[in-house]
DNA sequence: TGAAATTGCTAACACGTGTTAGCAAGCGTC
DNA sequence: GACGCTTGCTAACACGTGTTAGCAATTTCA
């Protein structure tokens, strides 16, 4: 079948005998323009009776503006791959675009391909804004872009950058789990981070952790604290590692589940029990974490709201020019399950 | 800050003192049009100055064709929530239609909202086609594009419609999933499916099963089939009901790991051990997968090739007027971790 | 030397819409 | 009866690009 032709608001306006400025006046419910009832209906059935659409290539010409977002992925390969909860950031994100009747373009960085210039996307106007998730601080793109007044929101923190941000309160979602711990009666608590320190969520995480030991007069001992790499594999051997210590920790952060999820079955070939042996926590609250064995108690991570309020936080700053709050952290909240018990009498 | 007026070809023309119409020769490399190499240097070197990049909005507007593709999500909210290899898609996706300059327009159906009329995207030109996920039998809106001819691709089978699909081989992976478990000497094998049997791929996996049972002489059994909703939980409340029938199946195929989690829990609240008391082979392979307890048997699901084919016959048919293959099954293969194992001798 | 071909470039149209300025007719007012 | 006001509509411009047709200058050829 040869491509139709397009039905046009010409075509309309030819059938129901009018201009196509009157078209345009009556479809868009301009109300400042006195249309009379009468050519109203006329035009209004002619649009129906051709199945009439209005071009959004040609509205986007000449409005300036293209109501598009976009949603820039620049997490490692790993980082993507073990980001369970990506879909319920994708979703929080698209609803609250489509509440405002804007659209959302999906950009995830190739691996193999790291200079990708999504700058491209605000440069030839395929979106009105972006929302990157995973900043880089060596990214020098993005900071060209935020020079050039691109109006951009990041999903997760920059140090040293007046970029408007949306991110999850770490540090306090951290101390919150380490507090759990020592309210049980736990002394001698391990940690094992969900990725290297070079990423601003694992610091914040650890320094989450330093200050409830602080708080509750605990040391910090850096022998008790391993890294892990975003993957249950990297938490199998941060673990094991773990087990050599001695004294034994009585219970470990594990600063993100499907980290954790390694540790588990590290802590099982060992042969000791959860939480009896050795109590965890997790971070995150994927999906899966209650139907784990144990099930785990973890910290949970609000990814829908945290893609809904970079959408707010970006689209408020498109509609307005008025300064809009530079970040906003979430809060966490601790999911009680039942791998975490008091530490054995020893 | 205002937005700074946008640096049109015009305003590169006037710098290098040619007409706009060499700057798009130029830029556009257009082989046919006898241009001085000293000229070429001359608009170049003014683009670099002015820092221009083409409008991409009336580039579309010009030449017809948006180079965005749709992506729908018309699944359930719980099976959305469930479907962990998600990313995997999208991912497969993006990267296929990137290769030939492509994007993507990610388009999920909200729950509380479910006639959105997506067909607007291509109405209105928003996108060129549409890959759509989870299609619904009783979507009119759906049948009525395709009739109007619109460039449409399905992630998952509908069936008594010609619209092009890509899928995996589902009665093929269930077929060798229970094969699995009558080769290592099951007799009595349970089925617990991933979705009610209005789902296509749930009725195409039950089939497959049954394929399996016949071809090895084994009779069917309805009081060993038990019907999962995506969820773990609906996993735990079938396998439960199943472990009371007797004599007990000695090993259960789950058509989905998620449901499988479930499954596992309630086998492990029996007090029954995997895979010594009975043996339980998945299938998808999520990520996770293999850190359970016992890591999971499955079949493999390729959800990276599921979104790249789609996005490839959907290109294909974009590009060229040419028939494309109507539909693509993509084969399934047997991940063997340790969760089976022959019976117990009775 | 004149005609024909080639080279190197440009004017002008088209894409489909939103919107401003303005026009004709009808109506009321002094 | 002339003037102004309201009503209802339309002509024309702008958005920024790809592309066809064609033009002037130069070179080639007989």
């Amino acid at each position: 079948m040869a491509t139709r032709k397009r039905v046009t608001a010409q075509d309309v306006a030819r059938l129901a005998g009018v201009s196509r400025t009157t078209v345009s006046f009556v479809l868009n419910n301009v109300t400042d323009m006195r249309i009379s009832e009468e050519t109203r209906q006329k035009v209004l059935e002619a649009a129906r009776l051709l199945n009439y659409h209005p071009d959004a290539v040609a509205r986007r010409m000449v409005t300036g503006r293209t109501r598009v977002v976009g949603f820039v992925l620049r997490q490692s390969p790993e980082q993507a791959f073990a980001d369970l909860f990506l879909p319920q950031v994708l979703n929080g994100l698209s609803q609250a675009a489509a509440r405002q009747g804007y659209q959302v373009l999906f950009e995830p960085i190739p691996p193999d391909q790291p200079n990708t210039m999504y700058s491209r996307l605000v440069n030839e106007r395929h979106v009105d804004g972006i929302i990157l998730s995973g900043p880089r601080f060596d990214d020098e793109d993005l900071l060209r872009l935020h020079r050039e007044g691109a109006p951009l929101v990041l999903i997760g923190r920059l140090p040293d950058v007046e970029i408007p941000y949306v991110d999850v309160d770490n540090i306090g979602g951290a101390r919150m789990a380490t507090e759990y711990l020592i309210q049980k009666g736990h002394r001698r608590i391990g940690l094992i981070t969900n990725a290297p320190l070079s990423y601003t969520a694992s610091a914040e995480r650890l320094s989450g952790y330093r200050q409830a030991l602080e708080a509750a007069g605990l040391a910090f001992d850096e022998t008790l604290v391993r890294y892990g790499n975003f993957t249950p594999h990297s938490g199998y051997q941060a673990m094991a590692a773990l087990l050599q210590v001695r004294p034994l920790p009585t219970a470990v952060f594990v600063a993100s589940d499907t980290v954790a999820l390694g540790a588990l079955q590290a802590i099982r070939h060992a042969g000791l029990r959860i939480p009896s042996d050795i109590s965890l926590i997790g971070f995150d609250d994927i999906p899966l974490a209650g139907f784990l064995d144990p099930p785990l108690t973890t910290i949970h991570l609000p990814a829908f709201n945290l893609g809904w309020e970079a959408a707010e936080m970006l689209l408020q700053r498109l509609s307005a020019e008025e300064a809009t709050p530079p970040y906003r952290l979430l809060a966490t909240h601790l999911v009680e399950r039942e791998s975490c018990a008091p530490p054995r009498k020893s």
